[in-house]
DNA sequence: TTTTCTTTGTGTAAAATTTACGCATTGAAA
DNA sequence: TTTCAATGCGTAAATTTTACACAAAGAAAA
């Protein structure tokens, strides 16, 4: 294993990293995919390295399907972080050394702990087709709602807020919903998925009118059965429109 | 100097570039700053390495001021280039081979020609301010127009067009021209400014009501005299009231 | 000197979009 | 069987955006 370690740190750049902020949608919560490291307390996004034959994109795909299984997922670059001291919450010293307790001493000179920018990128998965998986590296993988995100390692605070911001960004002229909601939803579910991102209320029968003018959606014959009151009509996207408007863009004006 | 310059590159990431998008306005056209490599016949935009103890941000900042000497302008990241191959135009080999013709064998071994990913940032610069600047690798520094922009070295040209696609994003949300138009300007030299990013045209007299309503231009008493027909009144940017508007944001709904 | 002609300055009406809101219906729960 | 919160659908008001006309300035042409 640690062999395998050193090799695989001997193929990819190392002043570079990827972090990804994985955001899921369940229960009317948005929520992140966050990993704890072994032998501490520290949470961190997913993140890794590029291998030296691959594209920034192309291992940001990777850690996305190492830590949830998804491939062909929203996935998008937002920013990247390069201040010369990313370290939060314990200083570099303080993590080695916690660190080195579990892995071993001198584990990881020179392959992790160096200066590095990381390039940001955004997810947005189906929470329900996620199992989360932890790596060798940690020993807990799993979603934390938004606002109960506790002090994580490096930056990654800020990097979950500007990818939040991003995303926020994004739903004014794109499309979402398609990778965060299972295949069929109702109506009320798609505007709550909207409401959290934007964290304000719409008026539904505008958001219904709006949404429709898309012409995104597919109206099934099915209804949501054994709901609370009346049974809400289900939708569907309709792939090749979705995918459509993502080129074309769309004014979310609300 | 070729001490100095190893020494230089000693002291700065390795695998990471910062490029910069330095656009001006003259006379009506969009321009951006290249340089000339030293015995080639290709231009590149202008860039560098972060320094160890340098944010990328700052590394930004400096190489501007290096190529333009101007500081406080702004500048913003927008998309940081990761493919396998960045190069275009020349190979890598082709690209070694002219350049160690004019500075000697094995110069650049393991300097600049490793892989790198690049973090893209655009500036908007008045162009009257800019004194371009070749430095020691480079033998000429000019404005071209953005339509006469020839093929460039690595992905440069790829970086140009998405830097210009951030900039029209930009000026949709925020007020764009106090860093690109000189103290005093025109409302129609205003209007042209907002008609060459964006490529299109606007009435403008709605285009006064929009901009006069962001509540961030001080017509003064003053006329451009001199000029064709009617003169026109002069504008300045309040630049408390503009920056308070960078932070809010605007729409500009044209 | 006078006339011409392009450019600028200003205001108002029409069109389109966004927002606000009413009421009937459904179906689980009381 | 009744109650009641949530859903489905449509229309009016408010706001924003777009379209458009005419007078005035001043350099250039006659």
């Amino acid at each position: 294993m640690e062999h395998n370690l050193r090799d695989y740190f001997e193929k990819t750049l190392k002043e570079v990293a990827i972090d990804c902020v994985i955001f899921g949608f369940h229960a009317g919560e948005l929520k992140v995919l966050l990993l704890k490291w072994k032998g501490t307390d520290g949470w961190s996004l997913p993140g890794g390295h590029i291998l030296l034959d691959e594209s920034a994109n192309d291992a940001a795909n990777r850690i996305l399907m190492e830590r949830t299984g998804l491939g062909e997922i929203f996935l998008q670059q937002y920013y990247t972080f390069g201040a010369v001291n990313r370290y939060t919450h314990y200083s570099e010293a303080e993590l080695l050394e916690k660190l080195e307790i579990t892995f071993g001493k001198g584990f990881f000179e020179g392959i992790i702990f160096r200066r590095t920018v990381s390039i940001g990128y955004f997810a947005l998965v189906e929470f329900d087709q996620v199992s989360p998986a932890p790596d060798w590296f940690t020993d807990e993988c799993r979603w934390w709602n938004l606002a109960d995100v506790p002090a994580l390692l490096f930056d990654h605070n800020e990097m979950i807020e500007r990818a939040l911001t991003a995303l926020r960004q994004h739903i004014r002229n794109q499309p979402v919903g398609y990778n965060l909601l299972p295949e069929k939803f109702t109506m009320p579910e798609l505007q709550r998925l909207y409401e959290t991102i934007l964290d304000r209320q719409f008026d539904r029968r505008n958001f219904q009118k709006l949404l429709m003018s898309y012409d995104i959606l597919e109206k099934l014959d099915e209804k949501r059965v054994g709901v609370a009151n009346k049974s809400p009509f289900l939708y569907r996207f309709d792939k090749l429109k979705y995918e459509r408007a993502m080129e074309t863009g769309v004014a979310f004006s609300m």
